[in-house]
DNA sequence: TCGCCCCACATGTCTAGACATAAAAGTTCT
DNA sequence: AGAACTTTTATGTCTAGACATGTGGGGCGA
């Protein structure tokens, strides 16, 4: 299993990047471990003899991705290493399946626009919406069931979903392509299939599935507003979630694969 | 359930964050979409007469955020909506735990410093660890059983873990403060419970788990060097993997919750 | 018409200054 | 000693330039 080309601070070497990445390259190496004080602005002025805008450019990048934290009057220091924070880049299934050079498929099962109730309220998360969008479909990688969807769409904060047709376009596709969105939340959890997603997924009655529940909000004036819900389900034992990532929180790759 | 605070652009209102957070509204609300030019340079010097340099910062962070993509002669473009790409910060066990407001417990099971064998070089990726630190352990919340951990260290790598005491401290609350990393990969999968971790967690034979299988590297002047790797089986039905976070791919929360 | 070269133009990098601001360290007054 | 003020200092923001670089498009020649 080959790890991703080095990547960290690519590009054309100029003069900032340089600066950049010799920082880089002693704190991930623990030469400067987490706490330790890089060296002033005016003390790395004279050691590359440039600008101070120019190592300035370099210090904010390495702060922006949270490499280290700068305070004024005191200086600029390493941060703890990075609190383990994976990047989880989930594609939706349809780019999922074919970068894996498996052929996709889709159907859908079911789908309804009417009138939300209580219980969609409720997996929306909203006290008002009017109208949704119920689908349950279901994705296939070379004619083998790979997940299962069960999704609800607020046609309050996503109107044009009403005109998109989701009998051939599987509604997160269709949703990332033409849908912004701010904020999202994901719960990863596990449950045993149950008839249905036996069934669904042909697999043994009591396997492990991964389920996602994904909620996806827009921020509006008056707060988030929820644009979808989606739960999928996989067969746990066949299938993994997996996420490839730097540390410095800089390009990430990943997939889902079997 | 409180979504967080709004954090998207924070920090003292300068010029360039004033512009900055314009244009991210502008993408965000969905007013500029994916693929659309926003104005030149030259343009937004105009418009909040100021130099290009203030413009040019405000841009730069942006495509930092992979908000916006820049071209030479044809301008900035704004992005395809962020490819959903989902920020997961697991931080310790311990940690998250006790940020739940729940009393942390630890028991460690198992411990081994001991040459590697084959297997243990297989788990870890490498061809050529010499001596390695094997060590199960179980985390508890409030005295349930909250995770069954699996790990190996590499000595070659971190040499400083055989000081280390892991009766006390759980080695992934030590190596996250000790050592530094530039690379992981996680892999999330479903299992049903087998006799031993059934007995372990208290559950049912046969009940869904979720496991996370992590890989930590650090690159080394020869490529990435595995650091350990580690297998962390939770309760699938009780416990979720939470992970919410923002499109424009800063800040983000998370827990793992019961 | 097709291919090639050159120019225009937007971004990329860099400079040498300027003033603002936050906070640590020192100084003075009580 | 402790409180209140002043100084020092490193970072934060900003300017008005400069030259570099890559690229799209227009013009020109074959």
């Amino acid at each position: 299993m080959s790890m991703p080309a080095v990547t960290a601070a690519a590009g054309k070497p100029t003069l900032y990047r340089q600066i950049r990445k010799d920082i880089e390259a002693r704190i991930l190496s623990g030469v400067w471990p987490p706490g330790f004080r890089i060296p002033f602005e005016h003390e790395l002025v004279e050691q590359y003899r440039c600008s101070r805008m120019t190592v300035s450019k370099a210090l904010s990048e390495l702060a922006q991705a949270d490499l280290i934290e700068r305070r004024r009057r005191t200086g600029s220091f390493v941060r703890r290493p990075q609190m383990l924070s994976a990047v989880l880049k989930i594609s939706d299934i349809r780019a999922e399946i074919t970068e894996l050079g498996r052929t996709y498929g889709y159907v859908m099962k079911h789908s309804a626009t009417r009138a939300a109730n209580v219980r969609d309220r409720e997996r929306l998360g909203v006290a008002t919406a009017s109208r949704i969008i119920a689908i349950t479909c279901c994705h296939f990688a070379d004619s083998v069931p790979f997940a299962v969807e069960d999704r609800l769409i607020n046609l309050d904060a996503v109107p044009e979903a009403a005109s998109a047709d989701f009998k051939i376009e599987p509604p997160g596709t269709w949703l990332l392509a033409h849908v912004p969105w701010t904020e999202a939340e994901h719960a990863i959890s596990a449950v045993v299939a149950d008839t249905a997603t036996a069934v669904a997924l042909e697999i043994a009655l009591g396997a492990a599935c991964l389920v996602i529940d994904r909620h996806t909000y827009r921020h509006a004036r008056r707060g988030p507003q929820p644009l979808t819900t989606v739960r999928l389900v996989y067969p746990g034992d066949t299938h993994k979630l997996v996420a490839r990532f730097k540390g410095a929180g800089l390009r990430t790759t990943s997939t889902t694969r079997s």
